[in-house]
DNA sequence: ATCAATTTTTAGTCTAACTAAAATATTTAT
DNA sequence: ATAAATATTTTAGTTAGACTAAAAATTGAT
């Protein structure tokens, strides 16, 4: 049974709408995908006949247990390349997406496994998303919230962004934003929703309110 | 200018053609890829057409400057590849083939040269061929001889295969011979070519001359 | 029950690479 | 120099995989 790399995208997108939506709608795996909802149609059919999805005429599509296995162990290839491309090949985070989407396709679960055990198992990417074990199984994070919550005077680390775009990512490298770092937050102006915060050394940035709903922190105890 | 994969491996086979005969023949390169003459006289147009390839019809097929450097630089890929699936994953080296097929077609020159730099810019792939440089360099071994050549009495190290086919290399295992092994040549067997080799523990193993054609020596000072 | 939104069907497109067989060019041997 | 053998190209069409536009069907909300 040879998935192509075309249906690894719809799996991948399939799983990710199920997470968020229970089911994945024609319309939004074509949006995902820029496509159109009668390709995906079409997709769907293919992949339900292989066992990949159980879809029926009309009522959207829910991964079957293979097919989820399947997008699981691309997700985690995707990932651990991720880690792979930043810690040993020194790539910042917002360069490594474009190849991983490329590496996640190759090889088996042996290789994966191999390539997750050189890099010491590790439980997230460079963006703070969990990589699911060789089992499927993601570990959530628990105390995570955006940032867009943080009362002011509390201390937080960054731990995750929502949003793993090349923009995105680029505008918090230039307000030096990283996984791991430690701020505390000033002050919410409720006029906006903006934010003050400062780090370590008391330098003080202003968050618009579309930067801290895309941060995901963990609030110091 | 995009060049897919199977242009990718057109470029590679022509390389390997030029090196070995001087020039490619259409013949010889629908063998290598698996494929037909005529198939080979279209992708030689599309080559040509994008600049890759110098080719006149009848005349057979030569690399441009540009295509040289693009194959060198999938070679460089492939190779660095494999010695990464060996050195970090303990893949062996009878099976990274296929996977390096397969990674060698991802990423471009900034890509590669990390991964070189990682890997500390080796010489060598597991199979003891050699990798070019950034520059699309080969530094080519001198004092290397097939052990077909070896004179009785003489010592020697393994550095190299002339055939990294599974099969081949599976063999070799059986044998308990790999790269880095240390022989001593004990006697030819004039009647069938075979060989009978000792190691330094004087174990006896005996080699046909099949086998012997196929491996590349550095023989002791 | 009707209408708007969504999904499916239909019919056909597109790209990249392939093949078989006929036609043409080149090379080799005489 | 020329015929025979060999190699290459052309022609015409195939295949696979995924796509599109527009028409038809279904669903869900009121």
């Amino acid at each position: 049974m040879e998935v192509s790399v075309s249906q690894e995208n719809y799996l991948k997108t399939i799983l990710k709408l199920e997470r968020s939506e229970g089911i994945a709608s024609n319309q939004a795996i074509a949006q995902n995908l820029d496509s159109t909802p009668a390709a995906v149609t079409g997709m769907l059919r293919k992949l339900c006949e292989e066992g990949l999805v159980e879809y029926e005429a009309y009522q959207g599509a829910k991964l079957t247990q293979v097919g989820e296995q399947h997008a699981l162990s691309t997700v985690r290839k995707h990932r651990l390349w991720e880690v792979f491309l930043v810690e040993k090949l020194n790539f910042r985070w917002d360069t490594v997406h474009q190849l991983a989407e490329e590496l996640e396709h190759i090889g088996n679960e042996d290789f994966v496994n191999r390539l997750a055990e050189f890099l010491g198992n590790p439980l997230f990417d460079p963006h703070g998303d969990p990589i699911p074990d060789a089992a499927g199984n993601i570990r959530e994070r628990v105390d995570v919230v955006f940032s867009s919550e943080a009362e002011a005077g509390t201390m937080f680390v960054v731990c995750g962004v929502s949003d793993s775009s090349d923009e995105f990512l680029r505008h918090l490298n230039r307000l030096g934003i990283e996984l791991g770092s430690k701020y505390h937050a000033v002050e919410l102006f409720e006029f906006d929703g903006s934010m003050e915060w400062s780090n370590n050394q008391g330098a003080r940035i202003l968050i618009s309110s579309g930067v801290s709903e895309k941060i995901l922190i963990q609030v110091h105890a």
